[in-house]
DNA sequence: CACCACTTCTGCGAAATCCGCAAGGTTCGA
DNA sequence: TCGAACCTTGCGGATTTCGCAGAAGTGGTG
């Protein structure tokens, strides 16, 4: 009737927590589904979610609940930075000598930093920036990335319009 | 005793959604003190924002109702795409000639591209690309997205590490 | 100033949801 | 066989959600 997920919980997708090689959990089909139901809709009532998922209230009540706590997902409010006061944002390549993980590592503690990650290619960091206005950005491209020890170039790509940013995954 | 945002709610702050000169809504500084209590914990009870907020429950729930409608936020869970199973993640760079958008259009039409980006500088658009696995990713940018007429070149970024991922606009 | 249209906030029941807890079943692995 | 982990069912009580009616503030107009 309602569409089911699992029709059997056999063997090969019980477990919802175990450890793999890598240190981060396995996730099973069930809770894979629970994520799911709550990228659709992160207010969406446990019931709801259970009768979607076949699993009952209380069940879902758990895993979400354990999902959290392991900070395999969370829950929050994701808005349009533009609509919220901050019109500059730009991503920033830099190109590390020496050790790449400190100088992630400082940039990841900086507040107007959003996002970093470590990568291959012509950057070897790549750092979104969201700032108020043209000072407040030039102010820490210049003055506080690249003084940085170890930064040996930066180039930055300053945003004119954003057009997608989805939190979808696994929903496809 | 609990912390108020708003002590007297004047003339100056009052509109909590006017068309602004670009046409996103403007908000208010109680819109943006409940979108930061949602960015802490997006299933928060309505009626613990409207304490913080200095709101009755209802009115917090009329907001964030709009918020939602108006599209300025939504609430959503987000995940380490690495630990839902898609292991291969890259930034790619876009040259385009011809139309921009018509291009980023497309590139936001694909399911594995979670973020569109127009930008200035050495690319034109910037697209992150979610895949499960390498021989996914070739096939995106090689066969889908240089496919697109008027893409002059690309650059690929592959993801080595993700070293952060925020969701605090506005909680500075 | 009076009046109206509009929006927002408040207050309040009724319904739904959340939450903790307990008892019992199943499967898996030590 | 035993323990661990997980799920289910069921249950109340506390909390939250939800819809609605009424009050209050705003802006525009004559």
């Amino acid at each position: 009737m309602h569409s089911e997920v699992v029709a059997s919980r056999s063997a090969d997708q019980r477990d919802s927590s175990r450890e793999s090689r890598n240190g981060t959990p396995t996730l099973d089909a069930v809770s894979l589904a629970i994520i799911q139901q709550l990228q659709e809709d992160g207010r969406r009532p446990y019931a709801a979610i259970g009768k979607a998922v076949g699993l009952s209230e209380a069940a879902v009540r758990q895993r979400v609940q354990k999902l959290l706590d392991q900070g395999v997902m969370q829950i929050v409010a994701v808005t349009d930075p533009l609509t919220v006061g901050f019109r500059r944002q730009a991503m920033v390549g830099v190109n590390v000598e020496g050790d790449v993980e400190s100088i992630a590592d400082a940039l990841t503690g900086m507040s107007e930093v959003e996002y970093v990650v470590m990568a291959a290619g012509s950057f070897d960091i790549l750092a979104e920036i969201v700032c108020e206005d043209d000072d407040h950005l030039l102010d820490v491209i210049n003055k506080r990335i690249r003084a940085l020890p170890g930064v040996r170039s930066t180039e930055s790509f300053v945003y004119l319009k954003l057009k997608k940013q989805t939190y979808m995954w696994g929903t496809r």
